[in-house]
DNA sequence: GGGCAGGTGGTAC
DNA sequence: GTACCACCTGCC
């Protein structure tokens, strides 16, 4: 983004007649669903990218996110794009009603505490990018990573502005070339992966229709994804609320709240008995809470 | 300066 | 099936 303030930017508008708290659209934007937004400095303001998109986003007085986009895109098309990617056309009174009549304290409390939370529809391409450069690192290191991935491989959105790259890009890159991202040793979990899914003319988008068992089982073929980074490819990447990542995080947390055995199949089986249909919106409401010390 | 991080894959029982 | 441990790199 180093480049962006040579652009100018369009005014900012509202993106849909939804609201979030500023503590909902921070846990959104910046709590581990994607890794492509940075704070501008001004309050609860973003920038960055998805798909074709490079925009700024913020919430305004009211709650309601504005988006502002560089002026060489058409706000016009952009607008319903944002609109989609913070998954404004969901009704989340359903899923949270359904939570909510679990009768569990926790992740009630915890839906107090995140009224307007939301899990952005991702391209699943995209989820898969950013999953995969997130073993064991940092959210601040994957986002150098996707950074600079973009930067080097991504096809410019505007001057200065590069979205992320495709695969059948990465797949002709130089594992050194990729190794420059600072992806480590997932460069090359990025490289053959990129290189499996442009063999096999496999379309990420794909994942969104398949059968959660079916999509999953074709993100564990991936070199780099085992299950925790396919279900969050799954809950962030194609909006799977029934994915139910496990972390060490969120195996602290379960043991503590619910006294689970530390072993991620019990841990996702628990989630699914306990949340049918939506674990993966629940983790991410009680894992938020608990995270930021509030559960 | 050593330990460890929002895991995965390979190997050894 | 389950239990280790190496793997890059950067930050504490």
């Amino acid at each position: 983004m180093e480049d962006s303030r040579q652009i100018s930017w369009t005014k900012f508008e509202p993106v849909a007649d939804v609201r979030f708290t500023a503590l909902d659209w921070r846990e959104t934007m910046d709590g581990g669903q994607a890794f492509s937004w940075n704070s501008t400095g001004n309050e609860n303001e973003f920038e960055g990218f998805f798909g074709g998109v490079a925009a700024r986003l913020r919430l305004n007085a009211e709650g309601v996110p504005e988006a502002s986009f560089p002026e060489c895109l058409d706000a016009r098309a952009c607008i319903p794009k944002v609109r989609k990617y913070l998954d404004c056309d969901t009704d989340y009174g359903k899923m949270r009603e359904s939570l909510a009549q679990t009768g569990d304290a926790a992740v009630i409390k915890a839906l107090e505490i995140y009224p307007t939370l939301r899990i952005l529809r991702q391209d699943p391409a995209e989820a898969i990018i950013g999953f995969i450069c997130s073993s064991s690192k940092r959210i601040i290191q994957i986002k150098r990573c996707v950074r600079a991935l973009a930067g080097r491989f991504g096809e410019e959105i505007c001057p200065g502005y590069r979205a992320l790259p495709t695969f059948e890009r990465l797949a002709r890159a130089d594992v050194s070339e990729i190794l420059k991202c600072g992806l480590g040793f997932r460069a090359a979990y990025l490289s053959s992966t990129s290189k499996k899914i442009t063999a096999e003319k496999f379309e990420a988008e794909n994942l969104r229709q398949m059968p959660y068992a079916e999509a999953k089982k074709y993100l564990l073929g991936l070199s780099g994804v085992g299950d925790k980074v396919a279900d969050c490819i799954l809950l962030f990447g194609c909006a799977r609320m029934e994915a139910f990542p496990v972390d060490t995080w969120v195996r602290k947390a379960m043991k503590e709240l619910y006294g689970t055995p530390d072993n991620p199949q019990k841990i996702r089986d628990f989630a699914a008995r306990k949340f049918p249909d939506y674990a993966g919106f629940a983790q991410q409401a009680i894992f938020a809470a608990k995270r930021n010390g509030l559960l």
